[in-house]
DNA sequence: TATTGTTATACTCTATAACTATA
DNA sequence: TATAGTTATAGAGTATAACAATA
């Protein structure tokens, strides 16, 4: 919806001024990421899969047997938040919750078969999602941005 | 919370694997995001501030008189959403809304005196914010992202 | 008919406090 | 005591359908 910002009613250009926001490297990482969301909810809609599922499924088929907490620590989330993106995959049976039997507390998670499948195809879907949403942007430059994205992540989370 | 990725039980390192997470943009995209969004709520905090209403303030600032149809398409959120915010802006005496006689079906909003000086303190506040959070960014690769993240949401409008 | 602003509603993601059972 | 998982709850952002007033 951009283009509203070159047809306002007096038929100058809409402005986010250099004091506030169009210099903000956030602003447009925000307005980017949207755009990235929205047509991943699209790509991941056939699977029955939400960014959070299938961001969980990922991490479970790579590193099985991996604890919720430890989950969550991947992820960036609360644990709480966690509880129900692990109640749906397991509901689903892409996934099982096993009691550690050296550590009663805990839970092992692994994908299953079907898990292991769901998460193939849909693997495929998000591979094709970012090659038609990111085609503009050279391989050079997508390096560069996610090795900068890694160094505002560890730099946040140092204050 | 990345430290966790260091930390797994059996002493080996968490993988976001190859054929799925690592590699993908988005998925740095989005972990970027949430450290800046964050970091940009605590910093608004003391203004009674959100990212949409400071967003929002920003723009009838830079561009006064316009509607909410136009403010609305300028932040790329949906009406609906935009009604709240005027809303509390309004009720907070940081802005007008005044019936456009030659359209009587728009506002044209407008800040008012407290809403000019409010921005400007929190205006200053988010410009630290960022140079705080963005400080290991080379200026050259922050406008590289700027320009690449606009790229993206043009992309993005056209599918 | 189309547009502006609005109401109602629902979904997703995020965050915190407090609890249980185990360690 | 500390940790793993859970429950409850709240806040914030996003999206769609349907409506009244106006164009």
């Amino acid at each position: 919806m951009v283009k509203a910002l070159n047809t306002p009613r007096n038929g100058a250009t809409f402005q986010a001024s250099e004091a506030s926001l169009r210099r903000l490297l956030g602003y447009h990482l925000k307005r980017g990421f949207n755009v990235v969301q929205a047509d991943l909810t699209r790509t991941l809609k056939p699977f029955d899969l939400r960014m959070l599922t299938y961001t969980a499924l990922a991490f479970i088929v790579d590193n099985p047997g991996l604890s919720q907490s430890q989950l969550a620590d991947a992820m960036d989330i609360e644990r709480p938040n966690l509880v129900i993106i692990v109640d749906e995959l397991e509901q689903r049976e892409l996934i099982t919750r096993e009691r550690v039997p050296t550590d009663r507390r805990a839970y092992a998670l692994h994908a299953t078969i079907q898990g292991h499948a769901l998460f193939k195809r849909a693997a495929e879907a998000v591979t094709h999602h970012e090659e038609r949403l990111f085609s503009a942007i050279d391989p050079e430059t997508r390096a560069l941005m996610i090795a900068a994205l890694e160094r505002i992540q560890k730099h946040g989370a140092d204050s």
